[in-house]
RNA sequence: GGAUAGAUGGGUGAGUUGGCUGAAACCACAUCCCUGCUAAGGAUGCGUACUGGUAACGGUACCGAGGGUUCGAAUCCCUCUCUGUCCA
């Protein structure tokens, strides 16, 4: 959720910043003005309550000395149905307030580079270079099912389009990916956790995917719970609606979920393969940093991921997103897209985000800055997605006659 | 699924014949004093959020969540959620 009060004071440069994600200045401007009108409506009900428990204390008072009350029942009676009126007014205000607010995004950065789509976004650098094929390199999906380690018909059999199975050597491959990026990550002082793959309302408002993207999520039917669309949420969320202490900081956490989402939107984008699916493995970064640490945090979490690629000796390269690209919770989002010569392009297969108190805010995770409490920064990002990191090694470690070489780290893994 | 007990501040845990209780006490924590050494003792402070005020200092709300009764509820009533124990 975005600072209220940073608004009310500075309107102009928040709007501006704004402005840079495609947010509506009327939206702002209502916003500002629900605060403003919120704030009067609390400020009537509280001086009516005032009022209130008063003469609650004198009918205490004077029903012990055993004066008559009758008078001031006549008062109290009076005042009270104007108290119902009030609290009622505030009521409708701080809701109006609420939906409006959660539906804001997060400021980005100034270094956030301007620009309305993935056009605008900049490299940052290139680390590793493609290899040269000497014949015409195959797509995943072809190369998949060549090997047997994928069978997309029989994921549609279980469950429905976007679903697919992998057998054998493919099987084994995912399993050792997992294992070595949840070791390659602790070993770079990321905690590994477990968490629930399903998580409540308030999970989800905490790190944005609610109330606004309801549409992508699956939900339990006839509860209030869903299917996590990524680790991000409940890895952020163990923290939620605490006071750290500052010696507890920077938190840093990794975790291997699978991630669940429904790609409401998404129709006709990557059909074929396994680069857009229902569900999928992902292996998490989570950090939750002071405020003054979560630059230097991000940078490390950028650095693992790409070390990580690195290390599968997968070409990549690190991009910057501009605004309009920046997703909702996002202040600043640095991607890793990785090679794949079947496509003849860079895909991302990893997304760096620092949200700053956008999800502290509104997880209510705070710490004990000094004597006051504070809001800390959250950040996430993927090390890495596993499915696209099989279609990388698939496509870059393919050999003219469909074969796949195993990346040499994971060998450990497999055998 | 049935029965039963419970849910209080960072922790343990008082308070349930409704009223100066936002909440005792202890622990933890912070600062200071004393002391002087792998200690102990003493003093003070110490929930959260919003809000008025330059400040001093005030106001409102919160005792699992949401309703209700009442001039007034942590305390009474209802619903829900969660936890413990026992039974199927």
């Amino acid at each position: 959720m975005i600072d209220l009060k940073l608004l009310q004071k500075d309107f102009g440069s928040v709007s501006d910043k704004l402005l840079k994600k495609g947010v509506d200045i009327k939206l702002l401007d209502l916003l500002k003005r629900k605060n403003e009108e919120l704030k009067s409506a609390k400020a009537n009900y509280e001086t009516l309550q005032a009022a209130q428990n008063s003469m609650s204390r004198e009918f205490g008072i004077y029903k012990k000395e055993g004066k008559d009350i009758s008078e001031l029942k006549e008062r109290v009676d009076a005042n009270k149905i104007k108290i119902a009126e009030a609290l009622e007014a505030q009521r409708t205000k701080q809701d109006e307030l609420e939906s409006l607010a959660m539906s804001i995004p997060n400021i980005p950065d100034d270094d956030v580079p301007e620009g309305e789509d993935e056009c605008s976004n900049v490299e940052l650098k290139k680390i590793l270079t493609p290899r040269e094929f000497n014949f015409t390199p195959k797509e995943h999906w072809e190369l998949a099912e060549q090997n047997g380690w994928i069978d997309f018909e029989r994921g549609v059999k279980l469950a429905t389009s976007r679903f697919s199975v992998s057998f054998g050597m493919g099987a084994k491959l995912e399993r050792a990916l997992i294992n070595f990026m949840l070791n390659f990550n602790s070993k770079r002082g990321f905690q590994e956790v477990s968490v629930p793959s399903i998580v409540n309302r308030a999970a989800l408002e905490g790190t944005g995917q609610l109330p606004k993207f309801e549409d992508d999520l699956y939900k339990i039917e006839n509860q209030e719970l869903f299917l996590i669309p990524t680790a991000e949420v409940p890895v952020t969320n163990l923290y939620q609606d605490e006071i750290l202490s500052p010696s507890q900081l920077p938190i840093k956490m990794t975790a291997y979920t699978s991630c669940f989402r429904k790609e409401a939107g998404a129709a006709g984008r990557d059909t074929r393969g396994m680069i857009r699916q229902h569900q999928f493995h992902k292996v998490e970064l989570v950090s939750i940093t002071k405020p003054q640490d979560s630059d230097k945090v991000f940078d490390e979490m950028v650095q693992t991921a790409s070390d990580l690629l690195s290390a599968l000796e997968l070409p990549h390269r690190l991009v910057m997103l501009c605004g309009g690209d920046l997703g909702f919770g996002a202040a600043k989002t640095v991607d890793l897209e990785v090679w794949l010569p079947g496509q003849n392009s860079y895909r991302e297969i990893s997304s760096v985000s620092n949200t700053r108190e956008f999800q502290a805010r509104r997880a209510k995770i705070r710490y004990k800055d000094e004597n006051k409490n504070s809001f800390v920064h959250t950040l996430n990002g993927s090390s890495l997605a596993v499915g696209r990191t099989m279609v990388a090694i698939m496509e870059n470690f393919q050999n003219e006659d469909g074969s796949i070489t195993i990346p040499k780290v994971l060998e450990p893994y497999i055998n």
